[in-house]
RNA sequence: GGGCCCGUAGCUCAGCGGUAGAGCAACUGACUUUUAAUCAGUAGGUCGAUGGUUCGAUCCCAUCCGGGCUCACCA
């Protein structure tokens, strides 16, 4: 590792939202004179009834963020815990998944109890989403532990909990209940038994409660009165209890949460506090725009998808987009993606000059957790797509060459680093340039000039210098009738070859694509 | 309506008590036998509004305006 090192002095100079996050935890911990061997956890939660999304990444990736930063910080060790709420049950059956009838016949059981109607190479639809989950995070080199609910409560991780819960039941309800409409009041219960004789979760009141017991006693879906352990799995805590039941088990210091679970968290720092434990530091951030400020719902299919958003740029981009200002609703649409990406590479062209605080708030220190590479694209995305939309063509292989052309002095490692720009640009044009192409036929006097270039390039033929080819395509609109508006020539000529009124320089472009293909390129439209 | 968050140049953001900054965009010029690029330069903000605290406020307080979320169920 290359990483740079920093002087205290510019740690408590760095003020990004990261650091000053790290600072409030760091103040936690203080107050609750936790001791400085003790891994501080950082915790991430993920609902498995559907597959991850942007938001999934924005809360991983911010996460860490604050993580680093509170390394660096403190020097301290710390843990990263991706939380799996899959023993919640089925509520409904998603829409938009195969084998409905199959998923029907599981509502209310546990998400790790519902078979995956996908195929069967998950032991359940809960394991299927945590393996997406997982399969996700890893894609981006997130470092973190994977936790399942369902292992928690039956390995007895949470048994401790669990009775807590229990012996702190009045306080917890009193705490709960406030919140609840009457009807709900009635039968809320923060422990939900898993029925022994269908296996569903059940929603409904206690009886008995016996904290020292560590047992409740309920009626069961076949109105049999059944008393059990909350112990070992069968049974969870209901929605406002676990999360704190969660802080308190696992020791959670920091978890961030959309602005959306404010009053979810303010609750539940209060349940932690009656259960003994101390609420997590963190903070809301605020969830995305569409471009006219709108909330993003995934039924209008307004915004972007983290799939898109890959299509035409890196996972760095993304990260950019998430580390700037997470107070504020950011509008998330797709004119923001070649912006951020470019964003990213003038800050990453910064960092080396950069020194002390100014680069620890430089936001690549933070995506690249510290380490940012050396090695930068020579050009940006805006340039690629000016490019792409110049030349008319997606393929990587010319792309290169300009490239190359462009910055002669590029290094090897520099104009690698521009190669996953390049496929990103193939990709913008495949997908938005070329729909667009409108070819149209030349005039007789741009036919004339048109077939005389062809005819001079393929007499020139490959390998000559650039001027050379510029100069044929100059003196093929010269002797055609273009000598006094030489930009009408180069105008019907990118037009007719390339379906949009600007092009590149021939001479270049000429010499990158070869005699040949560029011939065959007028002779096809002529053709046309 | 109550609560929380946000509101600084066209855009994305920094600045968090001492006479407003960056990147991109825009404009001008140079260069290039079209475009793009490159280089040099210019312009652009009553810091959402109004009051208050202060010698002094973008920064603190209050109110208001605008935007988002949340306050039955579900997570």
């Amino acid at each position: 590792m290359s990483s740079r090192a920093f002087s205290p002095a510019d740690l408590s100079a760095a003020r990004s939202w990261p650091f000053q996050e790290a600072r409030a935890l760091v103040k936690r911990l203080e107050r609750m004179k936790a001791p400085a061997d003790r891994p501080v956890v950082f915790e991430t939660g993920y609902g498995p009834s559907g597959p991850p999304h942007i938001g999934t990444f924005g809360e991983v990736a911010r996460t860490t963020m604050v993580r680093r930063a509170f390394e660096a910080l403190t020097g301290r060790p710390s843990r990263l815990v991706c939380f799996s709420d899959d023993m919640d049950g089925m509520r409904k059956v998603p829409p938009h998944l195969p084998n409905q009838a199959l998923l029907e016949k599981h509502l209310q059981m546990p998400l790790t109890s519902v078979p995956d109607p996908f195929d069967a190479e998950h032991s359940s639809f809960a394991h299927h989403n945590n393996a997406m989950l997982r399969k996700f995070l890893d894609q981006f080199g997130f470092e973190y532990e994977f936790l399942s609910a369902t292992e928690c409560y039956r390995s007895g991780k949470f048994d401790e909990t669990l009775i807590r819960v229990l012996e702190r039941y009045d306080a917890v309800m009193e705490i709960i209940l406030p919140t609840l409409g009457e009807e709900r009041r009635a039968t809320y219960s923060p422990i939900l038994p898993i029925s022994p004789s269908s296996g569903r979760v059940l929603y409904v009141p206690m009886l008995e409660i016996d904290p020292k017991a560590g047992e409740v006693l309920f009626e069961d879906e076949d109105g049999t009165k059944v008393k059990t352990p909350v112990t070992g799995g069968r049974a969870k805590l209901q929605w406002k209890a676990d999360w704190a039941g969660r802080w308190f088990a696992l020791g959670v210091d920091y978890e961030m949460a959309g602005e959306d679970l404010t009053e979810s968290v303010r609750l539940s720092s209060r349940i932690v506090r009656a259960l003994g434990g101390e609420p997590p530091a963190g903070f809301n951030y605020q969830l995305f725009l569409d471009e006219n400020g709108k909330k993003i719902s995934k039924t209008k299919g307004n915004g972007i998808t983290i799939e898109e958003w890959l299509a035409y740029a890196s996972p760095e981009s993304l990260s950019l987009y998430m580390f700037h200002n997470p107070k504020a609703a950011k509008k998330l649409y797709f004119d923001v993606i070649p912006k951020v990406a470019d964003e990213y590479l003038t800050w990453l062209q910064k960092y080396p000059s950069q020194e002390g605080a100014a680069a620890l708030d430089n936001p690549v220190w933070h995506i690249h957790e510290g380490d940012p590479p050396t090695d930068i694209s020579p050009v940006s995305f805006a340039l690629l797509l000016n490019l792409v939309n110049a030349t008319g063509t997606g393929d990587p292989e010319i792309l290169r060459g300009f490239v190359a052309k462009y910055r002669p002095n590029a290094s090897p490692e520099a104009l690698a680093a521009a190669e996953k720009l390049i496929g990103y640009a193939a990709r913008y044009y495949e997908d938005f340039v070329k729909p667009k192409k409108l070819y149209r036929a030349p005039s007789e006097q741009e036919r004339a000039a048109l077939a005389a270039l062809s005819a001079r390039l393929k007499e020139i033929g490959e390998g000559a210098e650039e001027e050379v080819y510029h100069t044929a395509a100059f003196d093929a609109g010269k002797a055609n009738g273009f000598e006094k508006n030489i930009r009408d020539w180069f105008k019907g000529l990118y037009e007719v070859l390339f379906g949009q009124p600007e092009g590149p320089r021939m001479g270049p472009f000429v010499r990158i694509y070869g005699t040949a293909n560029t011939a065959k390129l007028i002779d096809e439209a002529l053709a046309r």
